[in-house]
DNA sequence: CGACCTTATTGGTAGTACCATTTCAATCGA
DNA sequence: TCGATTGAAATGGTACTACCAATAAGGTCG
């Protein structure tokens, strides 16, 4: 075997180096997704260093998400399949951190719905569309229960967003789509409470995959488009708290 | 002062609740940016645990850029404002990983691109956008160089898109564009080495910030489209390497 | 008063010992 | 012979100690 691994380079942060070395044999596919580093009493020996840096490392590393560790006999540090769910927690730190306008956040997924749309028209096959339709129509569904459960509901319409985007035959699209739910699934919560806006969100959905199954760019479009008058309309109704003066969303 | 941090719960990975614990207290500002936390030796008192545990969470926050550790008296770990750059590595990540495409990245960014040219449009004052102008012109004067340096080309690009990202007015297109270009930079540089390209885009960044200026939208949009036709157009050439058949683009 | 030295603080590294969990093979029993 | 039990080995997790290296602050000497 080549030698992988050189010895950690001292000046105060031999832990960083070893990320790095053991990082680019992760990146130039030395070691693949799913096989096993050597443990870190082995590590120890390669990088000549003590055992409490490897483990630092490996902690980093883990963070990144590019490992997983297991304990036990045959356990160890295994290189992991990127997720999308790890690579998007340190953009919904940033949103927390900024405390980011739910109207700015809201401007994002706009923008790239629109086009989600218009790729997900284009390019899905007939089957995906299809799905696409009856997940909108176990949503409209859930809510004709008596008692309609909220995190079913929520659960169901990240779904939704999440399978347009799988649509668009774009993993940057599905990344950014998932980051966001992420960091801000709650504002579309509160598009679930009240039953009125509730009804109106599902409806809207249905139509768009309707819209979508049909092929209809354009009538697809104003329709997300009113997705996102009813979310701003409901978070400012919110936002004026127990006094709702008028109602200034589309009705249909 | 409240009791922040309790004693580590047990159980095999103290130092995932050691990091979750000190992540709330950062997000809730308990601990503000620039603070300090206490040194590792006091932590591994607060929370009855040995340092080498305090050690591995406190470099779990540092991956996810929420602390940077000085050494030496008065060193510590020093919560951190969040960067854009620690921000979007993980997206880097995860674009290096999945190999994607360029022309997914594209789509994303003709995408936002779009958006952003009418946000700023409507958002930005009159003195933006002249700087946006100034900025365009100062570009094409590099151009007029006998030898003009491609690192300063890009960079005055990057600016260019980083500055009109800041006129929407919203910081999360902001962060994409930043992260964007930290991960693919390498592609608008093959746009600058052809002298073709080269002068083609910089008229049309001129352009786009003309008609920003004059309030266009719809012409600055498709100025903008424009740009990205250039830039599959160069991409596509160089692929084909060496033996160009024909040119795709508009040429105007 | 300024340049230099000392010291205290703090992160960084090394090493050891021991514990908890997991796997797997050897052993025992029916 | 087959199954269950047990025990050894591998491996990550924790604790503790000692020492090194960098840094800042204060004291000392010229």
């Amino acid at each position: 075997m080549n030698p992988i691994f050189t010895p950690a380079k001292g000046g105060g942060r031999a832990s960083e180096d070893i990320a790095l070395q053991i990082e680019a044999a992760i990146m130039e596919e030395k070691i693949k997704p799913g096989e096993r580093l050597p443990s870190e009493r082995e590590l120890q020996v390669l990088f000549e260093t003590g055992r409490g840096v490897i483990r630092e490392a490996l902690r980093a590393l883990k963070q990144k998400g590019l490992i997983e560790v297991k304990k036990g006999s045959k356990g160890g540090a295994f290189v992991k399949e990127v997720e999308v769910s790890n690579a998007s927690e340190s953009f919904s730190i940033f949103l927390k951190q900024q405390h980011i306008e739910p109207d700015h956040l809201i401007e994002l997924r706009e923008s790239i719905d629109k086009t989600i749309t218009t790729l997900a028209i284009a390019r899905a096959d007939r089957a995906e569309k299809q799905e696409l339709l009856r997940n909108a129509e176990k949503l409209a569904k859930l809510n004709m229960e008596p008692e309609p459960d909220m995190d079913k509901l929520s659960e169901a319409d990240r779904n939704l967003n999440i399978r347009l985007a799988q649509m668009s035959k774009n993993p940057v699209f599905e990344w950014i789509m998932r980051a966001v739910q992420q960091g801000f699934s709650s504002y579309d919560y509160a598009l679930y409470e009240h039953p009125d806006y509730r009804k109106k969100t599902i409806e809207n959905w249905q139509k768009t995959a309707l819209q979508i199954f049909e092929g209809e760019p354009l009538k697809a479009l104003s329709t997300i488009g009113n997705h996102y008058v009813l979310l701003t309309g409901c978070l400012k109704d919110k936002k004026e708290e127990g006094r709702p003066k008028k109602q200034e969303f589309m009705t249909e």
